[in-house]
RNA sequence: GGGACGGUAGCUCAAUGGUAGAGCAUUGCCCUUUUAAGGCAAGGGUUCUGGGUUCGAGUCCCAGCCGUCUCACCA
């Protein structure tokens, strides 16, 4: 038998004794004076002396993290919800049916306290047991007190011991949420409401991904997990919703990395009336204040290196593939040059990329761009202005038709926004699916679909209006200083494992 | 999908091709202000799986499974 099992049975045996004595293992509930978070406030000043005086009640409850037992005495530790406090139990200051109880608890066991608050010899703040009520037992061993749990595997598939024992964790996912909340706040205060769109949809558009079947079978009707809230979003402001957002999960059926996870959170907003310049100043803004509030300063680590979200820099797509324009690939094309789309071959072929007419004017160029700049792209940066043939979506510079207005924020060389000024012309948007279905049957998997109903609802009239979509997992990592995108989902896509169900047959 | 690296006790980690170990945790005993409590003793292993090489494999080889990083795709 494994040493796992053999202290469960040990454990459960603890259990069935406790019910045999009349005593309920699983309490309904516990009514503390205070959390421990509250305690260490209010008394984690208070003097030995202060503290003598008053000897303050206190009822409270946690999970036992560390037990310290001295014979007919013992001091353990309990965690409340990330806040630790001692318990000093002695046979002469409790009970006999406490101190039997006090006796039989494993490493991990939920309990409430009892006491008053003293400071020990060392000066640590403590509760003086006076009756201990069992709530919860936990059947498995804990991992290791002082290392925590490492295994990275481990970590993601049983979240919940990760964050019970790792207590940085805990912090980034309560950064996390922080960040969400003033995200939110920031949102409404600019006049935004919140909703929620179809995360099922018929067609998935605004965006180029593979998506995720799925089938209703009520209405025998196929579906796709959304890829991008857009299309919704913006019938919404067809509605008359000026100002909207939507903070909710997306999924792309594509490979998964350090940046990628299938399911991810993405923040989209579009309001009417706007235009890519508008959103270019608020989003940086937007930026430099969430990052103060969740970093506590503009400037934050990441990967070693100072990002600092105070300012973003500026660059036009084509002028960022100038400046990172590599050494071994001759002389840089001239800003002329980078402009005539009949240079856009002998420009790729120069960098040794491949150039694709099928893929549409300038997607080369794109290319050309994310291969050369992309990672340099460390310091916040606005890159502007992107080939039409890539943005269906979008509106088009009004003196260069081929371009559109469009932007994306990169920093720690990662894509961390997307936006653009929204194309609300129904004949011109019609034009641009043709154009997308023509690039589908040329073999392009991406290519966006036509939504005959988006473009009802944009003959109804859309107002000029700019929207944007920020990737909530990457800015959470940069926030965070996680290196990886796991590190910020509670629940990372994994391949299920199978000893589970072994072991439960066992 | 390609490449690199990894998988040993519940956890964290050791182990020249030669008897699988330590710390924490667990069990028993001692211990009424400890805090990585301490002392004495004990138990705990299909070394990811399956093949192969070898007198002998945790270690070397092959295949598979799982994972991490990385490249490709993508946000």
């Amino acid at each position: 038998m494994s040493l796992d099992l053999e202290i469960m049975h040990q454990r459960q045996a603890k259990l069935e004794a406790m019910r045999a004595a009349g005593l309920e293992p699983y309490p309904h509930r516990f009514e503390f004076s205070q959390s421990l978070t509250q305690l260490l406030a209010e008394h984690g000043n208070d003097t030995t002396e202060q503290l003598e005086a008053s000897r303050p009640k206190v009822r409270v409850c946690g999970r036992l993290i560390a037990l310290r037992t001295h014979g007919k005495a013992g001091f353990a530790h309990l965690l409340q919800d990330g806040a630790r406090l001692q318990v000093y139990t002695r046979q002469d200051g409790v009970d006999a049916d406490t101190f039997a109880l006090w006796k039989s608890l494993d490493l991990g066991d939920l309990v409430g306290v009892d006491g008053y608050l003293f400071r020990t010899r060392t000066g640590e703040l403590t509760v003086h047991a006076e009756k201990i009520e069992f709530l919860a037992k936990d059947l498995r061993p804990l991992p290791e007190k002082w290392h925590g749990l490492q295994d990275v595997e481990l970590r993601y598939r049983q979240r919940y011991l990760d964050l019970l024992v790792n207590p940085d964790v805990r912090q980034v996912f309560i950064k996390r949420a922080r960040m969400v909340e003033c995200l939110r706040e920031q949102f409404q205060a600019r006049g935004y409401i919140e909703v929620e769109t179809p995360m099922m949809q018929p067609l998935a558009g605004g965006a180029a991904a593979r998506p995720f079947t799925t089938h209703h079978e009520a209405l025998d009707l196929p579906l796709y997990l959304r890829i991008a809230p857009e299309l919704y979003l913006k019938r919404l402001v067809v509605g008359g919703l000026d100002r909207v957002f939507e903070i909710n999960r997306n999924f792309r059926n594509e490979g998964i990395s350090t940046q990628h996870n299938p399911e991810f959170t993405m923040l989209e907003f579009y309001e009417a009336y706007s235009d890519y310049h508008v959103l270019m100043a608020w989003s940086e803004q937007l930026l430099a204040q969430t990052a103060r509030r969740v970093a506590g300063s503009t400037a934050i680590e990441f990967r070693g290196t100072n990002i600092d979200f105070g300012h973003c820099q500026r660059l036009s797509l084509r002028a960022a593939i100038l400046k990172f324009w590599p050494a071994g690939a001759g002389a840089a094309p001239s800003p002329d040059a980078i402009h005539d789309p009949a240079q856009e071959a002998a420009i790729l072929q120069s960098c040794g990329m491949v150039y694709d007419r099928a893929a549409g004017e300038g997607a080369g160029l794109v290319a050309l761009f994310e291969h050369l700049a992309e990672p340099h792209l460390v310091q916040p940066t606005i890159i502007y202005d992107f080939p039409r043939s890539v943005s269906p979506l979008a509106k088009s510079k009004a003196d260069e038709p081929a371009w559109v207005e469009r932007f994306e924020i990169y920093a720690g060389g990662m894509e961390i926004a997307n936006g653009y000024s929204e194309l609300n012309d129904p004949d011109e948007q019609r034009r641009r699916f043709e154009q997308q279905l023509a690039l589908g049957k040329a073999g392009n998997a991406e290519a966006h679909a036509v939504d005959e109903d988006y473009i009802r609802a944009l003959q109804y009239g859309m107002p000029p209006t700019a929207g944007e979509g920020i990737g909530i997992d990457r800015l959470c990592m940069l926030l965070t200083g996680s290196s990886s995108i796991r590190d910020v989902i509670l629940f990372p896509l994994l391949r299920p494992q199978q000893e589970l169900d072994q072991e439960a047959e066992a």
